[in-house]
RNA sequence: GGAGGGAUGGCAGAGCGGACGAAUGCGCGGCUCUUGAAAAGCCGUGGGACUCCGGUUCCCGUGGGUUCGAAUCCCACUCCCUCCGCCA
């Protein structure tokens, strides 16, 4: 959540910054007013209470005196106060509640830098890349034999089967098989040996407490697209974010251990509820899929470096892997409510003949950090401040998986996978039908 | 799942109804001594909210309760440890 701290001191650029991003300024007037309703009870609440604890006191004096009497009249009156000093704890609560739900549902602040815009179509395409590029070869016009959807090579390859994975876990669930399941072990092994010069691997747990989905800002706001375990009150993570942004929750770091990076594959389980219908095609949308994340705590000063490094990790996969992508810095009005500068990367798969998004590389400021109170101690003394929280996926594999067999396949109909992949796939990288 | 024990500051560990945000030790910071370092000695050292910047208030796993007053008593829950059972 954003610092109320700003809505107080300065709404006029906070109602701004958010107007940027779609939100009403009455949004923002409703928390202030909150804040400072609360702030007053608060006060009340306290000068009551310091009148109980100072009669308590005398009660405690007159009775070691012997002066019993007395006693009994104070401590009626320390009653009667503290009486008084429920009602208006009570009061100052309901109003702290409020406040804080009206503040968990307002978005992070967009950073002065991402461009304007109302939605998807208003997002800034940085750069594109496919192999060859530097080398001066022409953006690539896909062959014939690419023009065939992921769906159909893995049908005929016998590496994906939609229909078995849909009678497990019904559409949207796919099953891998053969090569095909070993492609996605490869890409994990080839991802995470790759970060293990800056990064420490974490596998975490993927059913974690709400307080941990509230951290992150996936919860109160979005629970409609979240599997929730009723029974045990448990909610299977969308991102590996959800559980590596808990990791240090409540916690105050040394300056000098930070910035800290950490990677983790783990499986992300999306309801997909409000897109019903749209992309479900094959890979294009699914429930459950496998990601490996990059992850950092920093200060403010390391982020914006933290947050380079994280887009440069996951490009340089994408080059590796030689497939044809295109960098986006996504407007105001498509940034996810948690961040305040995101560059999405899409990679171009040709047999379905679209951008697919495959990571999103989010800068959160101290948002996340303030809902799961990370903190650090500065090294040159004062008290503690919010971490700043980075992260990307490098990368999602579904999608991944389907534009590498798309761009990969060969006239002949078999696939041809790059080479950087071999040593996980037992040296033979072309996928020829069984 | 059953039976016991526990949860206190960065760490260890006292306190078990009245000035306790909390002894003591370690750690950390500063100073003295020293050519420098170590040792020794002295001083300081949790977090949050509000503030008329004088202070006020909250936090001893979490949430309730008892009381004039709760770290301390009662209830529930969570987590950790030991033992038993079950189990990939």
């Amino acid at each position: 959540m954003i610092d109320i701290r700003l809505v107080r001191d300065d709404r006029g650029a906070v109602t701004a910054a958010l107007g940027r991003r779609g939100v009403a300024a009455v949004e923002v007037e409703r928390v202030a007013e909150l804040d400072a309703d609360h702030r007053a009870r608060l006060a009340r609440r306290e000068t009551l209470r310091a009148e109980v604890k100072a009669l308590s006191r005398q009660v405690g004096d007159a009775r070691r005196s012997g002066d019993e009497d007395r006693a009994r009249e104070l401590s009626d009156a320390s009653r009667r106060l503290g009486e008084e000093e429920r009602a208006a704890g009570a009061a100052a609560d309901a109003v702290a509640r409020e406040l804080t739900t009206a503040l968990l549902h307002l978005p992070n602040l967009p950073a002065d830098d991402a461009p304007d815009g109302a939605g998807p179509d208003d997002n800034v395409i940085l750069r594109t890349w496919w192999p060859g590029k530097d080398g001066g070869v022409p953006e690539p016009a896909p062959e014939r034999h690419q023009r065939v959807p992921h769906w159909e090579i893995g049908e005929e390859l016998g590496i994906l089967d939609l229909a078995r994975g849909a009678r497990m876990a019904g559409s949207m669930f796919p099953l891998y098989r053969g090569m095909g399941a070993r492609l996605l072990r490869a890409l994990t092994s080839f991802a995470l040996e790759r970060h293990a010069d800056g990064y420490e691997e974490i596998r975490p747990p993927t059913l974690v407490l709400t307080e941990t989905m509230t951290s992150t800002g996936h919860l109160p706001k979005f629970s409609d697209e979240a599997y929730h375990v009723e029974r045990d009150d448990l909610w299977a993570i969308p991102t590996a974010e959800v559980p590596l942004t808990s990791m240090h929750r409540g916690e105050i770091l040394a300056e000098a251990d930070l910035p800290v990076r950490l990677t983790a594959v783990t499986q992300c389980f999306r309801r997909e509820a409000g897109a019903a219908g749209r992309d479900t095609r094959g890979l294009l949308r699914v429930h459950e899929f496998e990601k490996v994340e990059l992850f950092a705590y920093t200060t403010p000063e390391q982020a914006p470096s933290a947050h380079a490094d994280i887009v440069a990790r996951a490009e340089g996969i994408l080059q590796a892997l030689g497939l044809h992508y295109r960098v986006l810095d996504l407007c105001t009005g498509d940034l996810g409510t948690s961040s305040a500068r995101t560059f999405d990367l899409e990679v171009y798969a040709p047999g379905c003949d679209r951008w697919l998004e495959v990571s999103s590389v989010s800068w959160f400021r101290d948002y996340q950090a303030r809902r799961a109170q990370v903190r650090y101690r500065p090294s040159g003394g004062g008290g503690p401040r919010l971490v700043h929280t980075v992260n990307g996926s490098a990368l999602a594999w579904a999608r991944i998986w389907a534009a590498l067999v798309e761009t990969g396949r060969q006239p002949d109909g078999s696939v041809a996978l790059p080479d950087c992949l071999a040593p996980w796939l037992g040296g033979d990288t072309v996928l020829v039908a069984r």
